[in-house]
DNA sequence: CTCCAAACTTACTTTTAGTAAGTACGCACA
DNA sequence: TGTGCGTACTTACTAAAAGTAAGTTTGGAG
């Protein structure tokens, strides 16, 4: 997880152009790599993408760009989705710096759950996916429908 | 998959606000509902957002934005995915009406891959999701690393 | 006492993804 | 005449992830 992680070209001439590895101190990020390439299959972008476009990542952060939500809350807008999966979506999604969680400690508990600044970026990215799909459903059933006379 | 579709508020008297059921002809689309709504469960706008947000559909949608590409081409490109993962995504795809297969029946085969209109407006709001993960990547890690120290 | 609330966990089942091998078929090479 | 190659898939099997249901915690209401 730190030399084989060149962008689909191995030169061997070249030392890999990037190595995508947090934690080096010292060395402006700029310098150290442009931006992540969500082609490789090593590069932690894969991973931030895995959890932003994950079948209840999307809706929670479609959710939350609505503004502050406790759990059980967003388990009602987010209809389907199990007490388990919200729980775990939330954690990955905090773990990315995408979520805060504030956390009351009351009987019965009291979490809250909002955007971060990062967060409301990507939910702007994904708002508007889920956005495109709501307005043009008809367009894509219908090419469905098209698509299944074709093989049926 | 006809009567219980309505967004989580049953109220017995209105009739549901919209069926979400494609092939009634005579009615105009925009009369039988204004468009679909992705937190509704039942509302088939999930299974299109579950196809384009795929682990693969986002890389397959991203990598077909640069143009036409053969299955073992775009196997190459997106790095990781298995055949029987691309078959089955390019294949999802394809029912959804985002992506155009055309097969020469020739020896070995060759089949080509390509978005139609509509994947090319979808691959657009997708990869301004890619892009925008991969151009703040670092900032995402950095908000990774501040977090695992809090709770480590 | 007993039960309830809210936000989780945990144990278990089902669905999905990943791996590896197989298929089809015409051509090149030996 | 046979062996292997290249491409685009399937198929059978295994590993991982998601879904389901039940448990946990703690103080206050009845």
């Amino acid at each position: 997880m730190k030399k084989d992680m060149i962008s689909h070209h191995d030169n061997p001439k070249k030392p890999p152009d990037v190595a995508y590895v947090q934690g080096e101190i010292g060395i402006p990020l700029s310098v150290r790599m442009e931006r992540g390439d969500v082609f490789a299959e090593q590069c932690p972008s894969r991973q931030v993408l895995k959890h932003v476009t994950s079948r209840w990542g999307v809706l929670v952060l479609v959710a939350l760009a609505g503004g502050t939500y406790r759990f059980s809350d967003l388990r009602r807008k987010v209809s389907g989705v199990s007490e388990k999966m919200l729980a775990q979506t939330l954690q990955g999604l905090e773990c990315d710096g995408f979520v805060k969680r504030v956390s009351y400690p009351v009987v019965p508990p009291h979490v809250e759950y909002s955007l971060t600044s990062l967060g409301l970026e990507v939910s702007g990215k994904v708002e508007a996916l889920a956005d495109w799909i709501e307005l043009n459903l008809f367009e894509i059933l219908e090419a469905q429908a098209k698509h299944s006379q074709n093989s049926p």
